[in-house]
DNA sequence: AAAAGCTGTGTAAGCGCTTACATCGATTCA
DNA sequence: TGAATCGATGTAAGCGCTTACACAGCTTTT
């Protein structure tokens, strides 16, 4: 990783005839160097190319200018949108973005935000405040900041940016409810070690026993991320004697997958059940029929979770947590039972 | 952007009774410490909750141990997987990944390179060989090592990770062709700027041409990388009174929209017309009808891009180019034409 | 006309780490 | 047994930048 010797400082100095101390200054604060050397220090970096040595720059100031982000994993759409947001904003602040996944593994997790403190992080962005006590800890010892996204605890001790994954999933299953729905199946994603799966789970499961009037949950699976497993716990459902109306499922992935087999299986969506999702990602609305879905405001939080950091950064502690809303989208895969 | 002054070094030393080169040493090449020194120093680091500050590393080692990857955005699906998996073999091997995207500007893109380099990057992911000479210039006079990715060029007198975009439109081409189709039209990716598009455009215009028999690329329409574009595009194509048998597409999300589109008019697919997307992302098996599509290795073009910027830093000139291979694969979205 | 305040610039002291070189026992060899 | 070798550790010189402080030459105030 050896980088051919690039012009420092002392070099510009020397061709510009000024100190080192001018030419940073010009860099960092211009207003604080007059024009005519402002002149001849530009055109002295211009000659030669020269950019500031990062290494250099983050010794003497304390400061990166770089923030982290870990997520469970960038192939996920759940997060891409998001994270897009993020960086935009950072970008145009001049902040730039360390980028790690996790695969939802907790210990992953740490290992990752440990790894972008050392290679500099001023700041982070998580996904989700489920973590273990010894990266909490972590996180509290070393004073890092760090802004905790697509979530929200309205009990805040931190900086969140979210919305409440139990509320909307509570208030989606208010709606299959009214439509007649009363036995209802849920694919969740993993919740162990995931609160917003958790919390779309309990969202659910509370407006069935809110609701009474013999609605049920009768059967819940849970299956990772992916179209496949999606499918695989539909054909449990549907092999089981025990039929729902409708399903539930914790994201769209999961939703679409069960969608996809129940095409392969001549299962009618929603002649014969009905098939509610959850993100609204791309994919929602292009699958046969459309999903119903609930709306996460994505771009939203990533712009807003940038911000926050930013803010934070510098040195600003007036933030408080932002909660964004959630929509929910009716779609054709739901439909009132068929008797 | 302050931290509480962290522990350093020289902390550590005065604790663990040693000099602060024994640390160094202890952290980067175990081996030459002894093991009860070693112990010391790691009881030390433990207590103090230490880890190495950056900028000093930085500085006084002249590497980051950090890359970058510019995209042109992390919300299309067609990197994710790759950015992914690329990020997970830098992780591996410590390595760690400052991402940036470009919206498809190559304004944009020279910026971020800039960003990335000022930020640490020791090298760069870059994606396509359509950059501007001032890019280009920039590039080879800091000497920055960098990887291209997602195309290749087999002339290269640089780093490419990556597949044949003309060839693998081409060969798809072939295919459609041999189905019995002869009125083909293509939606295509905006070209400008854009190496990937340009070139899966050139394969399906070739192959057209080079099989003759009254086969002609009816209509050529370019939209930007959105469902809604990809659908705009066929109720233009559909409304034509030069109607072709076949439309390929330049990615798949275009080519679902498309779908999505056909759906919503009525016009049956692969009846009325056939639909061939590229990229065989998640979503081309999950639409109804699936989509017939080029499987792209994205995984392995980004473990490969990785492995090889990574041996590239560590001094390793002897890379060659990779070339991965693309596959047809058949779905049935694609079916000869109705007479 | 002397004192006080600006402005623009230079001087130089680190920031925390790596690493070439020096040192010092403990082995090994002749 | 003395010389040569080796492994483990310490010493100290930077890496390239920022910034507190000093200072010179102005302008403004009293």
């Amino acid at each position: 990783m050896t980088r051919t010797t690039a012009p420092t400082l002392e070099d510009v100095a020397r061709m510009a005839g000024v100190s080192t101390a001018s030419i940073s200054r010009a860099l960092n604060d211009p207003d604080k160097v007059a024009k005519p050397t402002r002149d001849k220090i530009e055109k002295a970096i211009d000659v030669l190319g020269y950019t500031p040595n990062f290494g250099g720059r983050a010794l003497a100031s304390n400061r990166t200018n770089t923030v982290g982000a870990i997520i469970p994993s960038m192939a996920n759409a759940m997060f891409a949108s998001g994270v897009q947001a993020f960086q935009e904003v950072l970008s145009e602040a001049g902040v730039n973005l360390l980028l790690a996944s996790t695969g939802y593994d907790p210990d992953q997790e740490l290992r990752q935000i440990k790894a972008l403190i050392t290679h500099g992080a001023d700041g982070l962005l998580l996904i989700g405040d489920a973590r273990p006590q010894t990266t909490r800890d972590f996180l509290a010892k070393r004073r890092v900041p760090h802004v905790i996204s697509w979530c929200f605890r309205p009990d805040a001790d931190h900086l969140y940016v979210g919305f409440d994954n139990r509320r909307a999933a509570y208030d989606a299953t208010r709606q299959v409810l009214a439509l007649g729905h009363r036995r209802i199946a849920m694919i969740s994603g993993v919740r162990d070690g995931n609160d917003r799966a958790r919390d779309r789970h309990a969202g659910v499961a509370a407006a069935i026993a809110d609701f009474g009037q013999g609605a049920a949950l009768l059967q819940l699976h849970e299956a990772k991320y992916r179209l496949e497993f999606g499918a695989e716990a539909f054909v449990r459902i549907m092999s089981s004697d025990d039929l729902p109306s409708v399903i539930m499922c914790g994201n769209d992935v999961l939703a679409a997958g069960a969608l996809m087999r129940a095409r392969d299986m001549g299962v009618e969506v929603p002649g014969r059940v009905s098939l509610v999702g959850f993100d609204d990602i791309g994919l929602a609305s292009v699958v046969t029929p459309p999903l119903a879905t609930v709306r996460v405001p994505q771009i939203e939080m990533g712009r807003a979770a940038a911000r926050m950091l930013i803010a934070r950064l510098s040195g600003d502690v007036s933030a408080t947590p932002v909660q964004l809303s959630t929509e929910f989208i009716h779609r054709a895969s739901l439909a009132p039972p068929t008797p």
